[in-house]
DNA sequence: TTGTAGGCGTTATCAA
DNA sequence: TTGATAACGCCTACAA
């Protein structure tokens, strides 16, 4: 039942090739009863149609690209982010009977005709892009490839793109609000560099959290290359070493980041959530089940993934203009980690 | 340059196109001077071979299908596990120059025609499936479904696949060795079913180790329908409140069982190492960071990625024949959760 | 409403 | 060694 075509089902129904096509597709010129006759046919014999050959003649391949710059064992941003992105992704891309193409990449641009080879080579119709290490240049050369692209979590100032965004803003905002809440007054944050935009717009809302609160308090502000785990553990380390007051709080702009600031205030003695309080920002799998289990604000990546498909599916489709831009809103997830100040 | 096709390569080239065809793919009977003109007018003219059109002549796709069974949230298995073989894979895969489909599925199988729409629809030749929750009748489904189909981590006990798995009752037995020759003689063994052939053969190689060791050892088994940390963790707050000793070392099966095990080990007041000593399987990224850094068996994953796409690819171009059976070593990775015991 | 014919870009067969 | 020519399976004017 492999190669049944529509020259089969054409003939089994009576009719002829274009005949049946037509009414497969639904096309308005077609007698019901002849419709009717080879939609039988089709099932009668299980026909498939062949994509190979719909892509040859409509002049466009029926895949989309999903690109993920998110190299193994960087743990630059969790993993789980991009399976659950893919999931969402893949979810929405076959209900519409399209295909899903995806590639790894570093995200780095190495000028002209570097482009990932889903795209050079013709093999996707449109492409969803998404990681953090994507380099300024290669996010700027894959949106003028000539084919709708959407990105993840990323864009670029001052240009129009199609992206898909958990608002960053907000999750930081959320997130100093609820220590704010607590009572904390005195709260440091981590971060990674700001040039990458996540940081700036996580830490720009932390910062305007802050800012608007009526009640004062004071915002240490750190910044690190290295945005995991490692990297946390690191600031804090030189934190515990210098010299005055302890911040109360503690917020990491990635869950990482939380994960090891809480691994060195626990190695130093202190008690985390009754000596200082740790808030973290993504909600990874990692962070409900540390000690103790970690509160933060959660990014909702299976449904980033889902609007991306749908989005440039509607791109492709031509029933949206574009450039789009869809903002995800993020929540508060309480667990153990952050508790009232001053009790130490 | 978009539209480049052979006709405009062979035009500028000044012959016709099944020369220029057969100058791109170093076919033997093709003069050398021409050759050379032909490559020279494609590179000119940015050629890239339209892979539908080749794809429908040559009767097959250049499309090889991932499927990854792996139901987000559910942490069943870690997910930076198929990330990273599907990192793995998709650069294999590239490298020849085909292309990498990818489906998520639920990995159950409702009756006939309930293959994954990659499979029926004809889009792939080949597919990797993986993911522990697939069906033994959704894995016996696909792998009749007339295309070379290679699992990762999955067989079925009497059936010839083509499998991808890592070492399992190795790694068991790796896990149990360390911790005898620290000299530990009493050992609980946290596992999830044994239905699983995964955890079978894991816990098969545990129980080798300890029947096979010079030093007489105790094994204390223990299973769980659940095996994520939140499993582990339950079944250690059973252990402690059960009468006896304490064995002097815990394994889990799986890092996430190690790590719940370690939380509630903690949470009773007891230390890690220094009261019992804790072992995991897989090296998940937590892994890395917990506290203390747990000790395991390293599963690498990117090689069985990178090792299905070869196999399947083999398969594909009828190099081999199957089924074939890869087996991947795992090795020891020492942190700091073991140590030697009675120093209570 | 239906059928005929041409084209989408490749590869493969068969003469020349 | 090369060049017509015919598939591959589908879609879509255009003609009937």
């Amino acid at each position: 039942m492999a190669n049944v075509t529509l020259v089969d089902v054409a003939r089994l129904a009576g009719v002829s090739v274009s005949t049946a096509s037509r009414a497969l597709s639904a096309s308005p010129r077609i007698s019901l009863p002849t419709a009717e006759r080879v939609r039988q046919a089709a099932a009668d014999l299980g026909y498939q149609p062949n994509l190979q050959a719909r892509a040859l003649s409509e002049q466009r391949t029926g895949n989309i690209g999903l690109l993920i710059a998110n190299p193994v064992g960087s743990s630059v941003q969790s993993d789980e982010f991009f399976l659950a992105v893919l999931d969402g992704a893949s979810r929405a891309i076959e209900k519409s009977g399209l295909t899903l193409v995806v590639s790894t990449s570093d995200g780095k641009y190495g000028g002209p005709g570097t482009l990932p080879a889903m795209v050079s080579r013709q093999r996707v119709d449109a492409v969803i892009a998404g990681g953090i290490p994507m380099e300024d240049a290669f996010v700027r050369a894959l949106a003028h490839c000539g084919l709708p692209v959407v990105f993840i979590g990323r864009y670029l100032s001052g240009e129009y793109l199609n992206t898909v965004t958990p608002d960053n803003p907000e999750s930081g905002r959320i997130a100093v609000k609820y220590l704010l809440d607590l009572g904390h007054r005195s709260i440091a944050v981590l971060s990674g560099a700001l040039e990458i935009n996540t940081f700036q717009d996580r830490f720009r809302g932390a910062e305007s959290a802050i800012r608007e609160s009526p009640v004062g308090a004071q915002m240490l502000p750190l910044f690190f290359d290295a945005f995991d785990e490692p990297g946390g553990y690191e600031m804090v380390r030189r934190l515990l070493t210098r010299e005055g007051r302890l911040p109360t709080a503690i917020l990491g702009l990635t869950d990482w980041l939380a994960l090891g600031a809480m691994r060195a205030l626990l190695e130093a003695g202190l008690d985390v959530p009754r000596d200082v309080s740790v808030m973290g920002l993504s909600d990874i799998a990692p962070a409900a089940v540390s000690a103790p289990p970690l509160s933060t604000v959660r990014v909702p990546a299976t449904s980033l993934g889902g609007l991306a498909a749908r989005l440039v599916l509607d791109l492709r489709a031509g029933e949206v203009e574009g450039p789009v831009r869809i903002i995800v809103p993020p929540h508060l997830v309480v667990r153990a980690s952050c508790a009232t100040p001053g009790r130490s």
